[in-house]
DNA sequence: CTTATTGCAAAATCTTTGCAACCCT
DNA sequence: AGGGTTGCAAAGATTTTGCAATAAG
């Protein structure tokens, strides 16, 4: 009985792992899912007795190791996010005030990489960029 | 005996807390160190016996609150860390293979910002930025 | 079948807190 | 002198780990 045979699964096995309940349970939510969310994120929104506690921990380890998951920190943030890694770069809006963050398209940073790599001192190369706005959200403006 | 009196007592009394000895020492300490540290790295740089590690816990949240240092996360990079806080916005470029990080100067975000807020659903302004740039140090470059 | 993966519970970490003693102002 | 701070030790949280039972290929 594979409740766990879609287009999810497949991944995970071209990936090279099995494609066990948790780990599609857990990828199909990020995948649903437009903004970073945390274990305990996690947990929350999977259906009930799907997954361990520490089986997420395990899962969003592994899922970010084969870089089908990327690990989005927040500052202010207390814990660590995790997205389904639908790009390399990773745009996000974050709220300075609440727990609001959202992800944004259409960004350009060539410019920035290029001056950057030209004074650096020891980077020789770079592959992907994060950028993180802060502000405040509707709700938390007054 | 107040071997705590220099600048960074008075940067610290004119933000209206007091120059305590842990204080002062934590606060040197970020101020003289180029790269950001997470809470062990300035236990470990901090003279013997000078502020328990609760203390320097309290320390970073005070200085951050009161924004005198700056909280930074690395994807990858297990901890927070903290940095003097010279500037409001942050540049930094992150070794995705050892722990090298550096600053960059001369960042034009502002066309990335508007796009970004004229796209976004919830969020009302955007305060500052931070941008991450993440590939290889010339060491780690094969 | 065979072996990786899970769940459970305990261990290891990391961070916060209560409170008496202590130090800045 | 007085109130904010500290250190210590204990409590809380978070994350990791060992191992027998289980499920994927």
């Amino acid at each position: 009985m594979k409740a766990v045979d879609g287009e999810i699964a497949q991944i995970l096995r071209s990936a090279g792992c099995k494609a066990t309940q948790p780990r599609v349970y857990i990828l199909l939510l990020l995948s649903k899912t437009k903004k970073p969310l945390t274990v305990q994120e996690i947990g929350e929104k999977l259906p009930k007795n799907i997954a361990d506690q520490a089986t997420v921990y395990r899962t969003v380890q592994l899922l970010g190791k084969i870089g089908l998951v990327q690990e989005v920190l927040f500052a202010g943030h207390d814990h660590a996010h995790y997205e389904y890694a639908r790009r390399t770069d990773h745009h996000h809006i974050v709220c300075r005030s609440c727990d609001a963050v959202e992800d944004f398209v259409g960004c350009e940073v060539k410019t920035i990489q290029r001056q950057a790599l030209a004074q650096s001192k020891q980077f020789k190369s770079i592959i992907s960029h994060a950028i993180e706005l802060s502000g405040y959200c509707k709700k938390c403006s007054v």
